[in-house]
DNA sequence: ATCGCAAATGCAAATCAATCGCATTTGCGA
DNA sequence: TCGCAAATGCGATTGATTTGCATTTGCGAT
């Protein structure tokens, strides 16, 4: 039981039960965006534990987390399915490659000075954006094609 | 039976049919993206033609345009709905209001010089980038909440 | 203009992601 | 430790999109 997670479900008020510990846990290993599916997978292929989680459950879980905020929803390209990732409360954009799909995090953001310039033009509040860039990475450059 | 569209079919060797001809007048005439359903709604309601185009034949027909990139599909937000809009070949951005959900098209683009940066720095060859921008539009801001 | 046939369409059934209803179980405060 | 509201499991359902197959249609060759 990892104190750290009990911390912040504490802290959002989330009760603590064995399947939100788990989903948050294996949320906060993973790197890249992952889609509920492949969370349940991956409880369930775990053998560290012996009850299995059900699917409903793990949306239901991404559904309160994401509320909560303590996890990102999006959903890239044209995939009509989203993908969650634990939010390390920095922010960020995606890099992806068009031909083998790998996602990679860049850091920094060219857009505050931007967002400023928009909320005046149209009168909008402005809160968030989402920028993902889309290109050929340098091993499937190499690669040719 | 409008010329440009026979046109625009010969150019991407597509077989000028009844349905695909109605599809792209209609998403021609539409000033932002609209989702494969409310396209065959709107056929269906078009009293200028008898026959009615089936939904199914709508996707088939989305996915043939896109393909041909002569219309382009997205997805806003966390919908799990694709839209589709056709391709006037301007590079543009979109700005959507958390509160109603409506899509207003943004002209021009802040990332021109942030592309040739990245590139150099992560080797990616840039072919281009997806922002939309959220925030609350006026009238929302208006009614509260 | 007509014919032939590959390609496109209509329709119904299937699929895929996500949600919901309800009976059962569980975490947490008294 | 007890009680109960909240969470979970499971199966059924929804909503968007896709597919299989029989029928129809557009277009090039005649």
């Amino acid at each position: 039981m990892n104190q750290n997670i009990v911390e912040l479900f504490k802290a959002n008020q989330i009760k603590n039960t064995t399947q939100r510990h788990r989903v948050i846990e294996y949320l906060i290993k993973c790197k890249e965006p992952v889609t509920a599916e492949s969370i349940y997978i991956a409880l369930f292929e775990d053998d560290a534990y012996e009850d299995k989680v059900n699917l409903s459950t793990v949306y239901r879980i991404l559904d309160l987390f994401v509320k909560q905020s303590i996890v990102l929803r999006n959903s890239f390209g044209n995939e009509h399915k989203s993908t969650y990732e634990f939010n390390r409360r920095e922010h960020k954009h995606h890099l992806i490659c068009v031909k083998c799909n790998k996602v990679t995090s860049i850091k920094g953001c060219p857009l505050k000075a931007y967002e400023q310039d928009l909320g005046n033009q149209t009168h909008f509040k402005i809160l968030e954006h989402r920028l993902e860039i889309f290109g050929v990475c340098p091993s499937c450059q190499e690669r040719g094609n």
